[in-house]
DNA sequence: ACCTGAACACCGTTCAAGT
DNA sequence: ACCTGAACACCGTTCAAGT
């Protein structure tokens, strides 16, 4: 019996084993039986256990569906958060991966150069045009951040959702007690108004440049 | 011979092991072994892995030193920001346990109370506070995520930074390629003057609430 | 009750043997 | 050259025995 793979073969089973049975089941044995070989035979495609984690942080920038530029850079540095922010949404098993692995593959980067792109419409000299790039991809990131392990977050068993609100009112928090209980109403709102935030403030900055330093 | 142990004991030893050694290098074999006794012992006192990377997380939140506030809500947004970002760069090698394990201990609550604290002396309403909120927040720990593991980071190695930059030279990646070279000469700025940008979106919803929705 | 060693079921990877 | 099984050195944790 030959078996013979191609790289995307093993990053695509690689990412269906996160999505459908967690990041945890994802094993280089585990992912060998799902490609029917043994486990060495993978190190003949990926140099290791990082190199694979990594594979899988590029078949989600992969899904990233990057965004034809129309003029408006505001719209367009607009569309390609979210089309960044739905890609990593898609596959939430994958997060943790997605914000502490590097990867400098194309599809990772072709995200990166259209925010990049997107940005240069506004007028921003050098620097603020790398200080906007970093601020937009780390809001990105960072949203991801809190729906994964921030406070307010949703919670998915309903006890543990009540034992951090009553931790919360336990006294001592008043600001972030008060907040907790928007957390669900507000959820699909905040990363779309959060992006209006940080884009107001670029604006800013692209209206009356160089007005610090 | 007897051995009994405090949790800040443990908790200390982690970070400690995380900081000198590297994240890999934390286990609860070398961990036992770092307060000279066998593993099993470390189940009195924690829950297993899992719970012991929370303590290690809720660690370097205690590392925060949350500011007093001034009265000035901007100034004081900025100063809690900056103080989270502070502990989190100072223990680089935790960083992916940061960005990816919850806590709700009263050390980590304290700097998220004292960011809505401030940010609620901005006359923001309910919503958009709560939007403020999760934007620095998520400003900062995507920061951290990019230092980690973002495009445009400086790299360990000389030979990665050269290969790095002659992919992003590479033809199609034009907008990137020419912000790479300002990585290194802006590194300090960046969190600043981000935060800058940040501010200043939300300082306009401030100013004229509502002007969405 | 608190502590802890031995043992188990994993894991990634080296090494050497197959084709 | 490509492939891959056996074996090794780990790991977290269960289980049952000690005090």
């Amino acid at each position: 019996m030959r078996a013979r793979f191609t790289l995307a073969e093993i990053q695509w089973h690689a990412l269906d084993i996160v999505d459908r049975d967690g990041l945890p089941a994802l094993t280089m044995r585990s992912l060998a039986a799902a490609l029917r070989t043994g486990p060495m035979t993978l190190y003949n495609y990926v140099d290791g256990r990082e190199a694979l984690e990594e594979l899988v942080v590029d078949a989600v920038s992969a899904c990233v569906h990057v965004p034809e530029p129309t003029g408006d850079w505001a719209a367009d540095t607009r569309a390609v958060a979210t089309a960044l922010w739905r890609a990593v949404r898609a596959h939430p098993a994958a997060v943790p991966l997605v914000l502490t692995r590097r990867t400098s593959s194309p599809a990772s980067l072709a995200p990166a150069e259209a925010l990049a792109s997107a940005l240069a419409g506004g007028g921003l000299g050098e620097d603020d045009l790398l200080v906007a790039f970093r601020t937009v991809m780390s809001f990105v990131m960072g949203i991801a951040q809190a729906e994964l392990a921030g406070p307010l977050t949703r919670e998915t068993t309903r006890e543990s959702a009540a034992r951090r609100m009553s931790t919360l009112a336990e006294g001592s928090l008043p600001t972030l007690a008060g907040l907790a209980h928007l957390g669900a109403a507000l959820a699909d709102q905040e990363f779309e108004r959060g992006l209006d935030m940080v884009l107001a403030g670029i604006r800013q900055v692209a209206v009356r440049p160089h007005d610090r330093g």
